[in-house]
DNA sequence: TTGTAGGCGTTATCAT
DNA sequence: ATGATAACGCCTACAA
């Protein structure tokens, strides 16, 4: 079939030229006599050559990426840690290291989080992810990444003023508009009497709560839903029990809940011990065991997936690209939000 | 920082033995006394050694996936391209080569299709993904290929007999349930009165179409639906109209559709000339262009996106690594179908 | 500015 | 059975 593959040496045959001034025509920080690199770039495209990254990372440095998660519960961070280890193996034949640390924030101080920033900035690694530094308060501390000139990215929430490079997070514009959307299919299936919904964020710290809530706000008047209260749980589980009693104490007759965190357990429980499990439409977020059995039963109408591991194995590439092509890290990297329903809850609850 | 990065060289060094020697000792079919073999694998399990499969594959030779797409409609097929050319291009450093034919049934022959097989055996390719030969009676050139011992994995639908290596489609069983689940949704959002729902394939002769419905009249059952009919439409336009006006005359009341096939189009035109639009829940397949619009209007309250760029690429990925490394080929490549409803349609409509 | 030569990690071809 | 050694495709000092 056709001649043999076409490598540079093809082009400097061609050309006439030596393999090195091949090699810098690629390169536009090596110099070259701007004609010798226009026919050497000419050939190139007539042969249809093809760099292969591949030999060009073998003779590279080594690199290294650094990866801190500070989490919170183990079900919540492993598809992070799955989508970094993915990443990583996709790339690791192109001399990628990866320094991943995972820190729990009920046994590691804040301080240690800081910490692992600081030998990250220590060891000079080409890259680094973050996942649960997402409030205002880290700024200064990421900041010390951006000065010592190492590209970040934050995953699962933004800190805008922190100078990272980029966010990886679910798209939570579609996400609330979608609840919305499912809360009113729920509404209709379970019958509910009125239009009255009420939201659940996590913290009203955190930029993708904030965005998760506004767009449901959005989902809400195109679907003819009410929105009557918003009950800001602070992440605690105490918190969002006594926020549910008072809600349904004040409108008895509410149709449907949209949890927009991950603390959705505490809710559920308490409509079940009430008997009203399935009577209202509750639509939660992310996909973790403890919630399986409510879908199942119908006490969750449906749950919205963020694809955490998407997330994470984007983050990754993207900082790979960068150091080692120099590709751009996109500002904003967004995960498809998935509707999960009990029909195909089964397709997101075992491993990629 | 540890020390440097430990590759066979350093094995070499620990164990006294030859690169060659520790080449050896991981390629099974090569001779090596026993005890060395031994030796050399303990030690690089002790150092932690990884192999560079990017080296590997440097001196290794070329190879090559021939891709035959013999499809109906481009916007239907592009998808299929666009995965086989986004796997194809993770591996090209691998040194793969990728023979991509592309065939429209309304211009080329099945002859044509066939020659392309003829030619991919002649080739030698390493490889091959097929679209477009889903019925019984391509068995006989398809067997061919499996004859030359070049294994190849069907796209979209199954010929069991054809000896493949596998097949890369949709988990049709799930898709039919979720497609039960949603019109069962789209039904009490739109009122209906009834029950009564009917299923258009589009083709009793392909296998994917057949799971779908089965899967759907599982879904019914749990969701509390009523199959009238089943309407197979032979993949003709004409035929879907004739049907459906047929289905409304014998059932007036009748409260959702489920298109199981890409063959929505008419039926959507002529629910909308009638009135219906809206009246009637409709769940239809797939995302391409000329449907979003039923969608944002309502005419359509949702449709099941298969993800023919995930099918695609995940053939193409599996070939490369049965071909480079000895995996074995999945017989299942089952891509995760996903709800497309108004609120999430734009996530959907461009590029990935 | 340009060319030569060595190295990156592995496999394959020779000898031995 | 085993050990040198030459590719593989590219980059980069180093030299000219």
């Amino acid at each position: 079939m056709s001649s043999r593959k076409v490598t540079m040496y093809t082009i400097a045959a061609e050309t006439g030229l030596s393999i090195a001034a091949v090699s810098r025509a690629f390169d536009p920080h090596s110099r070259l006599k701007p004609e010798k690199r226009q026919l050497i770039l000419d050939t190139a495209k007539r042969l249809g050559y093809v760099q292969n990254k591949m030999a060009s990372r073998l003779s590279g440095d080594a690199m290294k990426i650094g990866v801190l998660i500070y989490g919170t519960l183990e079900v919540y961070y492993r598809e992070y840690v799955a989508g970094i280890r993915d990443a990583h193996a996709e790339f690791v034949d192109y001399k990628v290291d990866c320094d991943l640390r995972l820190l729990d924030r009920s046994r590691d101080a804040l301080e240690a989080a800081y910490a692992v920033l600081d030998e990250f900035i220590a060891a000079g690694v080409d890259g680094v992810v973050i996942n649960g530094l997402s409030s205002s308060e880290h700024t200064e501390p990421l900041r010390r990444l951006a000065d010592a000139g190492i590209p970040f990215i934050l995953l699962d929430s933004d800190v805008p003023d922190s100078l990272r490079s980029g966010v990886s997070m679910n798209d939570t514009a579609t996400a609330g508009r979608m609840a919305a959307q499912l809360l009113s299919c729920g509404m209709a299936v379970c019958g509910a009497s009125t239009k009255k919904t009420a939201v659940f964020p996590a913290d009203a710290g955190n930029l993708s709560q904030v965005s998760l809530t506004d767009s449901f706000r959005a989902g809400a008047a195109e679907y003819g839903l009410e929105v009557v209260r918003i009950c800001d749980t602070e992440n605690r589980t105490d918190l969002a029990e006594e926020l549910l009693e008072g809600l349904l104490a004040d409108h008895p007759d509410l149709g449907g809940i949209y949890i927009s965190s991950a603390n959705s357990m505490p809710i559920c429980h308490r409509l079940r011990a009430r008997g009203l499990a399935g009577k209202l439409a509750v639509v939660t977020s992310d996909v973790f065991d403890e919630l399986n059995g409510c879908i199942m039963d119908g006490t969750v109408f449906a749950t919205i997936y963020q694809d955490p591991f998407m997330q994470a194995r984007a983050a990754f590439e993207a900082l790979y690209r960068a150091a080692a092509e120099g590709t751009p890290i996109p500002e904003r990297i967004l995960a498809r939000p998935q509707a999960v329903l009990r029909s195909n809850l089964e397709l997101y609850t075992k491993r990629h």
